[in-house]
DNA sequence: GAGTGGTCTAGACCACAAT
DNA sequence: TTGTGGTCTAGACCACTCC
C-alpha cells in the first residue's frame, strides 16, 4: 500500500512523465543521455514498476525518449525537423472562420479516363471515371477550385449527389472508407479556365494541392484543388 | 501461469489490438458501435486485465477508439479529415534524394527591427536582431532562398557561424531549444531580389513557406523561405 | 447497485546487452 | 553474470455512468 502523497491528483505515471520532460527541457539531460533505470525509478518515486513502465514507455512512443533492451533508457535525438502543416477540409476550414461556404458545380460528368489518369487509378485508358468541377466560395468570394476524378467502383452513386448540399469529400468519406492518401503541395500559374473560375488573372499564382485518396486498395479519387495565391494558405504549429 | 498459445511470439496486446482494428476495418464495427468491455475481452482472451487495457488504451491514443469512464468504449467518430503534410528541412530533404546539398550565404548582418518585425518579436523597433540570406543549391540548382531573422537573445553567436557548412536551423536547433513552432505556406510571385537568386523570373510563382520558432518563451527566428514554383513541392501522406 | 473505465501494486519470466 | 527493457498476472481501490 502506498500514500500517493494525497491532495495532487495527477496520476503518478504523469507525474513521472512530467519529471522527465522537465529534465530534458531544462537541458539537464542532454540528447542521447542515458536516463535513469526503470528499476532507478522505481526507487527514486517509490512507486511499482509496471508505473515506471508506463510512464517511460509513453514517452518513447512519443519519440522522447529510445529505449534499448538490454542496454537502457536514453533521451531521443533532437526532434526530427519536420513539422507536420493540416489540411482541412475547405467547407470546415471556412465555417471555422465564421464565414458562409457555397459550392457551385460547375461540371459533374462521365467521362473516360486519359492515358495520365488511367495510369493513376489503375485501369485501362478509356475506363470511364466520374469528372466534377466545383466552385468553393467564402461569403461569395471564389475561394477554391475542386478539380476531382473518381473511381466508380468506389462510389457509384458520384454522379446522383447534390454537390450544392454535401461536398465531394463528405460523400465519399461516407461511400468509401478512406484507407490512405498522398499529398502535394504546389505553387502554379493559373491556367485560363481555372482563372475564370476564381475571377484572377490568367496565369496568377495559385497554391495548388493535389490529392490521392486510397480506398480498399484502389484508388478512390484524384483531386486538384486550386487557391489564388493571394488568398489562401496553409498554417499550422507545433509545440 | 498462463499459456500463450505458444509459437506465435507476437504480445498478446498487440494480438488484440490486432482483432479490434480488424473488426472496425472489416465493417463489422462501425462508427460510434459501443466495443466490448475490458472485461469481456478478459474473458474472451483468457488474459490479465492489464494486458486488455494496455490494448485498448493505446487505441485509444491512436484514436481508433474512445472511452468513456463509467459509460463504455467506442468506435471513434471518423478520422477528421484533415491532413499532415510534412514539412523537412532543406538540407536533409535534398540528401534524401540522394543529391548534394551546398548553402551560399549572400548576407550575414546585424539591423535594426522594422517596426513589423519588432512586433513579431516582441522587442521595440530598432532593436538589434541577427539577419541572415542565405541560397540553398541542389546539384548547384537554386532551390530555395531561406531569408531569416534570428533574435540574438536566442542565439548570440549565430554571426559567428560558418553557413556554407552547417544550416541555420542546425545551428539554432543547438543554441536554442526548440519549443513551438508556427507555419505558413502561401503561393506569391517571386519579388526580384528574390527572383535574381534562384534564377527565375520575376513575378514567377514561388512556393512560400513562412516559419516562426519560439524558444523559452521568445520568439527565436522568423524565416521566409522561397522556392521556385516549379521545382518545389511539399508532399505527405496518411494511412 | 451494477458495470464501466482509470489507475496502481508486487510480484514474475523472458530476451537481450554489456562485461 | 548482472542489469536492462518487454511483457504479463491477479488481484485492488477509485470515480464515473446508467438504470
Amino acid at each position: 500500500m502506498e500514500e500517493h502523497s494525497a491532495q495532487d491528483n495527477t496520476p503518478i505515471f504523469q507525474r513521472i512523465k512530467d519529471y522527465l520532460v522537465a529534465e530534458i527541457a531544462s537541458g539537464r539531460w542532454k540528447e542521447g543521455d542515458l536516463v535513469p533505470s526503470e528499476q532507478a525509478l522505481v526507487r527514486q518515486f517509490g512507486v511499482s514498476r509496471m508505473t515506471v513502465n508506463r510512464a517511460v514507455r509513453e514517452l518513447t512512443a512519443e519519440q522522447v525518449l529510445t529505449r534499448r533492451q538490454g542496454a537502457g533508457t536514453f533521451v531521443a535525438p533532437q526532434k526530427y525537423q519536420a513539422t507536420l502543416v493540416e489540411i482541412r477540409n475547405i467547407a470546415d476550414e471556412i465555417r471555422a472562420r465564421g464565414h458562409a461556404h457555397r459550392s457551385d458545380c460547375r461540371l459533374l460528368e462521365r467521362a473516360p479516363a486519359s492515358e495520365a489518369l488511367a495510369a493513376r487509378f489503375g485501369v485501362a485508358p478509356g475506363t470511364p471515371l466520374f469528372h466534377s468541377v466545383i466552385v468553393h466560395l467564402e461569403d461569395e468570394v471564389p475561394i477554391q477550385v475542386e478539380d476531382r476524378w473518381v473511381n466508380p467502383a468506389c462510389a457509384p452513386s458520384y454522379l446522383e449527389q447534390d454537390f450544392s448540399s454535401i461536398t465531394p469529400n463528405e460523400h465519399l468519406m461516407k461511400a468509401a472508407p478512406l484507407s490512405g492518401a498522398t499529398y502535394r503541395i504546389e505553387a502554379l500559374p493559373a491556367p485560363a479556365e481555372v482563372a475564370a473560375m476564381l475571377g484572377i488573372e490568367a496565369k496568377a499564382c495559385c497554391l495548388v494541392l493535389k490529392r490521392q485518396t486510397m480506398s480498399r486498395g484502389m484508388v478512390a479519387t484524384v483531386a486538384t484543388m486550386w487557391h489564388p495565391g493571394h488568398l489562401a494558405q496553409f498554417s499550422g504549429s507545433v509545440g
